[in-house]
DNA sequence: GTCTATATTCCGATAGAC
DNA sequence: GTCTATCGGAATATAGAC
């Protein structure tokens, strides 16, 4: 791995545990035993370090949602629903609420850059629920796109939930989540 | 309003509106047209202040949830839906999952405090929904806690979505957790 | 691409006068 | 209870050598 990508993972990870507003690029510099500077060589100013972050959760994605091929709807749900599973085993929120929270600390090109992210997954998950119910995999009343932020918002405040109370909270949401789509 | 209260109402808006590590005592002070040592005379350490904030959302919370009566339990429920209702009015999201970003930054009274705040206002809800289940005027197959960790979920990451989208999440999230409730 | 060194600004916090 | 003044530290960021 690269610096530069070494220096994107860790970044990702520390907004996800710590916020936004709560790390320094010393906190990077000294984990990767690197200096300051070299940091501010591949991301001159924190907003840019910001926008490539939530640019990679992007194309991670794209990549989890589109380039991979599933067989039905359910497991693109639950291909969806991994992502916040895998969160929940390393204790962080995902990347969208967590910057939600300091949103209005954000220069313009974060806060465009994070809604572009948030629109694809809402989307994307949209069409898997909407798939699933022709499919007749997937039961619910609302319609797909509603249904999509409802399970949506679920996941991410089960996350943030989670930590904050950490008595099973988020295996309970997750399932009751699977439970209440599956036809 | 005393200063003290002052403070205390501007810290929260602050926290809502721009993240705990994102505001500052020069962001009150200044707003309040105050110096910087006279809010530190009220709330030493930033700590201090953050503690502060929470106990009072607990208290208004005690006093929505408990010290006011209601005719039945759907009115119950309105009034502690109301809270993010109005919160969406004034595009704050709710303290707790403003805080929840960030809570690996705070010192541990504040990460206790929050706890205290989240574990009190679940419970509740969840109280809500068992007498309205009882009183037949909800429907849900899920158990009391498990739901309202759902209805809470959606509350709070609907703030958070329609903050970076702003294209009627809220609404749309607000309706369709009434709407599934109801009988 | 990484380093040393430093500029600048800001923040949390405190001492002591009024 | 609020002020002036200031300290110490940390954070973002840059200049210039290697």
């Amino acid at each position: 791995m690269t610096t530069r990508e070494e220096i994107l993972v860790l970044g990702e990870k520390l907004i996800r545990l710590k916020g936004y507003n709560a790390f320094s690029y010393h906190d990077i510099s000294a984990a990767l035993d690197i200096k300051n500077a070299a940091v501010h060589y591949h991301f001159p100013k924190k907003t840019d370090l910001a926008v490539a972050i939530l640019q990679s959760c992007h194309e991670r994605s794209v990549k989890i949602l589109e380039k991979n091929k599933y067989d039905n709807a359910l497991d693109k749900l639950k291909a969806f629903l991994k992502v916040y599973a895998d969160s929940y085993k390393h204790s962080m929120v995902c990347l969208v609420g967590g910057m939600a929270a300091e949103f209005h600390s954000f220069e313009a090109p974060v806060q465009k850059e994070l809604k572009a992210v948030v629109q694809y997954i809402t989307e994307r998950l949209a069409d898997i629920l909407e798939e699933g119910r022709k499919e007749k995999v997937f039961a619910f009343k609302e319609t797909p796109r509603t249904k999509a932020l409802l399970v949506v918002t679920n996941m991410i405040a089960a996350l943030q939930l989670e930590r904050i109370m950490g008595k099973k909270e988020f295996t309970d949401i997750y399932q009751a989540v699977i439970k209440d789509i599956a036809a």
